[in-house]
DNA sequence: ATAGGGTTAG
């Protein structure tokens, strides 16, 4: 009787991941001698794995005389419920070496997530041989984890394959293979799959949606969320709201994500711990940095990912001194920063020049933290050297750092050499640059400036000739602006708007304002030759000012105006924007295709950086 | 007694 009752409330522990529970039931099963009665140990060892406690459930598995299948097994998911791939696979080859063991479906089940977790394509596909030469090779559950392991390997032409080899499919299979196309792009085979597939569930559609907004299809996933709403399915559990709250963030929509925010309070999971994290991160991306900060300060448990996004939307917002502080208060409530924490404390770093400290963080997040910078680390700390004008140590690091940098690092590296006034270096980097056939319209943009500066006149009508050769040409800029409930899309140069009167008259009395106070318009970002007049009428023209005239013509007065850009702000509507949050008494946030900028009272919260 | 699908930060 004491027996079949410790493997009921123990079954219950990891149900309903309770730790505590769970260690109270080993201290009394050691004390009562029960400890290594029967599958006792296993159903213990696999309650420890459940409520996250790997390292208890791997000493319990340690101390084990009999090892059989269901105690490997019960270590894996220990592992892999842990997210922790790397040791599921590490123990595996222990499988071999122990006893002869030989792997079961249930083993196979297990290692094929870890890949999957791991995104190791190469891993996997040696695990699916295994399994095909296997006993097992018929078992359903298996292949469903193979279809999920391809998907996440970016193969879902082989996901295909194995889910149609799948005899009995079931509910998992079909939401496998729907997630396979969506998190792929494939949009029509997902939606044809998901129709296809014999009954839908919250399941279903979750991994619909989810996989939409993480392949960018952002709007479809929200119309797609709203058939999901009219189809009447109960939330019960919040998952698709942490995704769809993800879409209004990639999409910067702040009254549809206040709208989404609402729901969630609706449906009573404002206090789930990963939707506050995306509304954090939604709040950031939307340019409400203050909004993101209430959801953080009103949470009552924060995680890694909670630090990390108020930290990173905190730096990107130019508040770097306060991202600092907010890591301090981090580390002193023991949560553990990762390497995503440390990409947000570099880039801060390197927004207000803490080379020092910028350095001590990378420093000390190997040997601290024992985290190996990957390319965006070594990204950040270039940028952070480069821009402070330690040119040769970011020369140093690009050619000692055991990654080969790519178009982006280097452009931003020549951006800081021609800053810095560093010609001859920028010559040598630029020539470097070149032979990499870069892609990037603004590579070529860079690289032809950087040869006129140093008045090497054939090489920049080389550029001119490449860029014509390989039909470079400029992505057309556009700039967004919600209005109340109405959003607004102005391209560069745009002549149709209605109210297009009204918008240059407001921009042509600003202009003059402007100029009475100083302002030079900066003609060196335009590309064609034309006259000094052409070029500053293209200026003019550029989409964020229409956008902000449009908004102080239609806005509430006194109201901050926000505007989104495809493309970075060039130097000159920068300088403008500066003007004109001091000429209107306006706050103007603009998030451009790389940073946010807070235009207010004539200067910006990115200092000039970006 | 043990396995598979939907989840947030760069």
């Amino acid at each position: 009787m004491l027996v079949s009752r410790y493997f009921r409330l123990l079954q219950q522990c990891a149900r309903r991941n309770t730790p505590n529970v769970a260690k109270t039931l080993h201290a009394q099963l050691l004390k009562n001698g029960l400890h290594r009665y029967g599958p006792l140990p296993n159903t213990l060892l696999d309650a420890y794995g459940k409520c996250g406690l790997p390292g208890d459930a791997f000493s319990l598995f340690e101390e084990m005389p009999h090892r059989d299948q269901v105690s490997w097994a019960s270590i894996l998911t220990a592992y892999n419920q842990a997210n922790l791939p790397r040791r599921t696979l590490s123990i595996s080859h222990a499988i071999l070496a122990d006893g002869g063991l030989w792997p079961d479906h249930f083993v196979y089940a297990s290692l094929v997530k870890a890949c999957a977790g791991l995104g190791s394509i190469r891993l996997g596909r040696q695990v699916h041989a295994s399994f095909l030469l296997s006993s097992f090779c018929e078992d359903d559950v298996t292949k469903s984890s193979l279809v999920d392991m391809y998907a996440k390997c970016g193969l879902p032409g082989d996901a295909r394959a194995v889910f149609d080899s799948i005899l009995a499919k079931n509910a998992v299979s079909w939401t496998a293979m729907v997630s396979a196309y969506a998190r792929s792009g494939l949009k029509s085979d997902a939606m044809a799959i998901f129709e296809s597939a014999p009954a839908r569930s919250l399941f279903s559609w979750t991994a619909l949606i989810s996989g939409l907004v993480q392949s960018g299809n952002n709007v479809d996933a929200f119309h797609l969320f709203i058939d999901m709403r009219r189809d009447g399915v109960d939330i019960v559990d919040p998952l698709v709201l942490s995704s769809i709250v993800g879409a209004c963030a990639n999409l910067a929509m702040l009254e549809l994500g206040k709208q989404i925010h609402g729901l969630v309070i609706l449906l009573g999971y404002e206090s789930c711990l990963f939707i506050s994290n995306a509304l954090i991160d939604m709040y950031a991306k939307c340019s409400d940095i203050l909004g993101a900060k209430d959801i953080f300060n009103g949470m009552n448990r924060r995680d890694v990912v909670s630090w990390t996004s108020i930290i990173v939307g905190t730096a990107q917002h130019g508040q770097a001194e306060e991202a600092l502080e907010l890591f301090d208060k981090m580390v002193s409530t023991r949560v553990k920063p990762n390497e995503v924490t440390f990409v947000g404390l570099i880039y801060a770093c390197s927004h207000v020049g803490l080379v020092d400290r910028g350095r001590g963080l990378f420093n000390s997040m190997i040997k601290d933290y024992g985290i190996t910078p990957s390319l965006q680390h070594y990204t950040c700390l270039l940028d952070l050297l480069s821009r402070s004008g330690h040119l040769d140590e970011a020369e140093n690091l690009i050619n000692q750092m055991p990654f080969q940098p790519d178009e982006p690092t280097w452009a931003a590296f020549l951006s800081a050499c021609k800053q810095h006034g560093k010609i001859e270096m920028a010559v040598r980097i630029a020539d470097g640059l070149l032979s990499l056939k870069p892609e990037d319209p603004s590579t070529y943009i860079l690289l032809s400036n950087i040869y006129a500066r140093a008045a090497m006149w054939d090489k920049v009508a080389n550029i001119r000739k490449l860029m014509t050769l390989m039909d470079v040409r400029k992505e057309p800029g556009y700039s967004c602006i919600d209005i109340g409930k109405e959003k607004q899309v102005f391209y560069a140069g745009e002549t149709i708007h209605p109210m297009k009167d009204e918008i240059f008259c407001l921009l042509s009395e600003l202009d003059a304002e402007m100029r009475r106070r100083g302002y030079v318009p900066d003609t060196s970002l335009v590309l064609h030759d034309m006259e000094q007049q052409e070029k500053e009428k293209q200026l003019f023209w550029h989409s964020e000012r229409l956008a902000v005239a449009y908004g102080l013509l239609k806005s509430v007065p006194g109201t901050v105006i926000r505007i989104v850009k495809n493309l970075r702000v060039c130097g000159d509507c920068h300088t403008v924007l500066k003007f004109i949050s001091a000429i209107v008494k306006r706050e103007i946030v603009v998030r451009d295709a790389n940073r946010y900028h807070h235009f207010k009272g004539g200067t910006c919260s990115c200092n000039d950086f970006w």
